[in-house]
RNA sequence: GCCGAGGUAGCUCAGUGGUAGAGCACUGGUCUGAAAAACCAGGUGUCGUCAGUUCAAUCCUGACCCUCGGCA
């Protein structure tokens, strides 16, 4: 039984879980594929904290998952969910309660329904992929694993790839060892959805990113300064290359500033178009959300 | 005021005597180890205004309005 606090991105989330888990004394478990990242702050919108005894602290609360990956690395959604396991045994151990806080909607599901046992990505299998077209490898896919093809379009080398990764590595079809287990049920838990009218939340988007623009760009400074580059996965991250661009002088403030609020709203609505398959959510209004009125509903949920 | 260029989708623009398209934006959706990713689908329009020519005008003609250059 865990509590859960989701919603698009500039909904509130952070804060609200940062609070949820100061009055019950709980811990928080990020779920978000981009605050993992070290040297990510602003443009990650990740709370500024402390390292207490080696635990990434906000306002005294144990904010896990963030901050740990250097950001040549690239993490992905098998590795997020055994390593939050153990960090949610460790907080289970000391009888306090998780509060899961983020907003990439596959790490959440794949946390909480379970992924099916599936081989882990193979760079070398990749690399040989990657020198292929999209309609090569859709043909290759066809011939082995025709349910996968036909599921997924040729456009889409990223999942193409994946399939035809997992019937190399394990002789079978893709399409067959899925079970179907990965799917919209979030378990026993209490989940709260964040939600706004969507004029509101653009407004939201908007005045976020006018306010961390000069953060996101010293922040990229100093990245670029220790040798990152634009081909750098944490630098990859919605924003950043528009970042970059700007202080290459290719665009000015003002477009980077138009073009990433733009893709930030664009991230928003397949956030909101991935929520809206789950059934038990519960749907706060996130101009009117308060840690009291969530914990309130909480405590009913519980009996 | 004169000369030139131009007014077509929210934006930038292409185009045709038989009422119109692209990219981006926008709307909806897909999602099992890259997910802040990668995709799929959808055209949303008084073609500046008025008049003329024509079977038929967004297109040709005229007037007017507006914008941007240049000259005054």
């Amino acid at each position: 039984m865990a509590i859960i606090i989701a919603g698009p991105t500039a909904s509130g989330k952070t804060d609200l879980a940062l609070d949820v888990a100061r009055i019950i004394g709980g811990e928080i478990i990020s779920v978000d594929s981009r605050q993992v990242y070290r040297g990510l702050l602003f443009g990650t919108a990740k709370p500024a904290g402390v390292y207490d005894g080696g635990v990434y602290t906000v306002g005294g609360v144990p904010y896990h998952m963030v901050d740990f990956l250097p950001p040549e690395q690239i993490y992905n959604t098998g590795l997020f969910v055994s390593a939050a396991k153990k960090i949610e045994a460790e907080i289970l151990a000391k009888n306090k309660i998780p509060v899961f806080a983020g907003g990439t909607g596959m790490w959440l599901q794949a946390y909480f329904s379970g992924m099916d046992k599936l081989p882990e990505a193979d760079p070398t299998l990749r690399a040989k992929f990657s020198a292929m077209t999209k309609a090569q490898l859709h043909q290759k896919l066809a011939s082995v694993d025709i349910a996968s093809a036909e599921a997924i379009p040729a456009g889409n080398i990223q999942r193409v790839m994946r399939a035809l990764e997992i019937f190399e590595l394990t002789g079978i079809p893709a399409s067959t060892l899925r079970t179907g287990r990965f799917n919209a049920n979030l378990g026993d838990n209490f989940f709260v959805y964040l939600d706004w009218e969507k004029d509101e939340l653009n407004r939201r988007i908007e005045t976020r990113t006018n306010l961390i623009f000069d953060g996101m760009v010293n922040e990229t400074r100093a990245l670029l300064l220790r040798g990152f580059t634009a081909e750098t996965p944490a630098l990859k991250s919605l924003g950043y290359p528009q970042i970059i661009d700007f202080i290459d002088g290719k665009i000015t403030r003002a477009a980077a500033i138009e073009k990433i609020v733009i893709l930030t709203r664009q991230y928003a609505k397949r956030q909101r178009t991935w929520f809206a398959r789950y059934k038990n959510k519960i749907i706060f209004n996130g101009a009117q959300a308060t840690a009291e009125k969530i914990l309130g509903e909480y405590n009913k949920w519980k009996k």
